[in-house]
RNA sequence: UCCCCUGUAGCUCAGUCGGUAGAGCAGCUGACUGUUAAUCAGCGGGUCGCUGGUUCGAGCCCAGCCGGGGGAGCCA
């Protein structure tokens, strides 16, 4: 084959590498087909960006070859890179030698016209093919990458937390266990189950976070990120939701709640700016054919002030507002969707970080205030999606962090040695936050269900491919 | 988990009053001197989600089940 030799179609078309007049091999699936008597076109796609190239063939009669060239197939096409002669591209190839590589025959599942989003999500192996899931591929990689440039540049260590966690994170009942144990004949000890007869002598789960291992580093490296897979056993069903989801969560030692709140919106700002002017090409199709307020939106967030808004105050511009919402607004309740997306969308008419909530209706872990009712936590409201990001300064004092672990009611405190032995000796004051990479990448796509942003999605009642 | 909507050809959908199945696209065959989701002509294509019920007769009405979507909660 010509893996070596033939040419990608980015370094024709966006890089513009390629003079015109050379000759190219050109590897890729064909998109659409145009046979008449006299002359042919074949576009190829072949995955390296966007754009297709068109081959042109100007004797048909001679490519016999022609006939198994249908939408789908693989090819392998040589010819000279040409300023093209008909009007829609730039360039094209004069097709030279064209060869089927593998076919694809009449029920190959991809047409040429646009399909309905839940069928391309019962051919996740083949939507990568699409357009349009070609470039949330392509994305997703380059914002992978955005991200640890990001961190790597700024002195921060990348840390692999355990998927594997004996510790439920936030005590809530929404983990996957992970077990060894014949479920038709599970060892029980006096009617209970014998959980140390199971593979790591201990009931185990599914990460929900890397936090808590994440503050273990930080207060070791100084300043670390995680970024990879966490899981959720939550049924939940909505388009915001996944089973299985990535996470960004970056964990600074020295570090208090107004450190936290400058690192997540500059964070962000990054983000959306390196996806507009990184990776235009794509950017542009999504702001074309998904939404076309896309780029309006995005920039707006990477030049504004985040407005920074304390949970009290919150509460009190939404009892002033003029708005009925479905749900009370009181202090000591949480703030709804509808309450969230009030603020970014009506109040401020952008991103808002919104700090300092009850401490009634926040984790253990986060930093209690002085006036004993308050704890140092943060969400960051963006408009049309609403919450994208939280975090908190962590609680460091030893004797609080205990009373309130015990307060919210953690049972086996035992299990949590470790993450108050860094409160024992040489504790010292540490933020972090947690950013879905789905969700930041449906806000830098303008796609509007995590269905469609993840390759292959986990959600109840699917986890096919 | 709750509320609402929905399931008909490969895809997207229509199907009236309950009377036995339709269109566009795709596919196949042919035509066509540069096309851009090419165009034009012709052809083939159905377990109406499943099970049961009502009825002389059910795609349509009723019940249960299964699948899909949107919204809410939980959160990232």
């Amino acid at each position: 084959m010509d893996y070596k030799t033939r040419t990608k179609i980015a370094r024709i078309l966006i890089e513009g590498a390629i003079a015109v007049d050379t000759e190219v091999i050109i590897l890729g699936w064909v998109r659409t087909v145009r046979i008449s008597k006299n002359v042919a076109f074949v576009e190829v796609n072949d995955g390296s960006c966007m754009k297709n190239i068109q081959g042109v063939i100007e004797n048909p009669e001679n490519f016999p070859v022609l006939d198994k060239i249908t939408t789908g197939a693989a090819v392998r096409m040589k010819g000279k890179l040409i300023e093209s002669k008909g009007k829609g591209q730039k360039y094209e190839i004069t097709v030279h030698s064209l060869d089927l590589v593998g076919v694809a025959d009449s029920t190959y599942p991809i047409q040429t016209k646009r399909h309905t989003y839940e069928f391309l999500r019962e051919i996740a192996h083949l939507r990568p093919r699409t357009n349009t899931f070609g470039a949330v591929n392509r994305l997703r990689s380059k914002i992978a990458f955005a991200i640890h440039k990001y961190y790597q540049e700024r002195g921060f260590y990348y840390i692999q937390t355990p998927l594997i966690s004996a510790s439920d994170c936030e005590g809530a009942g929404d983990l996957f266990r992970v077990t060894t144990f014949n479920l038709d004949n599970i060892p029980r000890k006096e009617g209970a189950v014998d959980w140390h007869a199971d593979f790591f002598g201990d009931e185990t789960y599914l990460t929900v976070s890397g936090q808590l291992e994440g503050e273990v580093l930080a207060t070791a490296l100084g300043d670390i990120y995680t970024f990879g897979p966490t899981f959720r056993a939550e049924n939940s069903n909505t388009s915001r939701h996944a089973s299985e989801f990535w996470m960004i969560e970056p964990e600074m030692a020295w570090a208090e709640l107004d450190d936290n709140m400058d690192l997540a919106e500059d964070f962000l700002k990054y983000l959306f700016h390196y996806a507009l002017t990184e990776c235009a090409d794509d950017m542009e199709f999504f702001g074309q054919w998904i939404d076309k307020d896309l780029h309006r939106t995005l920039e707006s967030v990477v030049n504004s002030e985040f407005e920074r808004c304390s949970y009290t105050e919150a509460v009190k511009i939404l009892e002033k507002a003029a708005q009925k919402f479905e749900f009370p607004i009181r202090w000591g309740l949480d703030l709804q969707s509808e309450h969230e997306r009030y603020l970014t969308e009506k109040t401020f008419k952008k991103p808002v970080i919104v700090f300092d909530y009850p401490e009634s209706i926040k984790s253990f872990y986060m930093r209690l205030n002085d006036d004993g009712r308050t704890v140092r936590g943060m969400d960051v409201l963006v408009p049309k999606v609403g919450e994208i990001i939280g975090g908190s300064q962590r609680e460091e004092r030893y004797d609080v962090l205990k009373d309130r672990m015990a307060k919210k009611g953690i049972k086996n405190l035992d299990n949590y040695f470790w993450y108050l032995d860094i409160r024992r000796w040489g504790t010292v004051p540490h933020s972090g936050f947690g950013l879905g990479f789905d969700r930041a990448l449906m806000y830098m796509t303008g796609m509007t269900n995590i269905r469609d942003i993840q390759t292959f999605p986990r959600v109840p009642n699917w986890a096919k491919f």
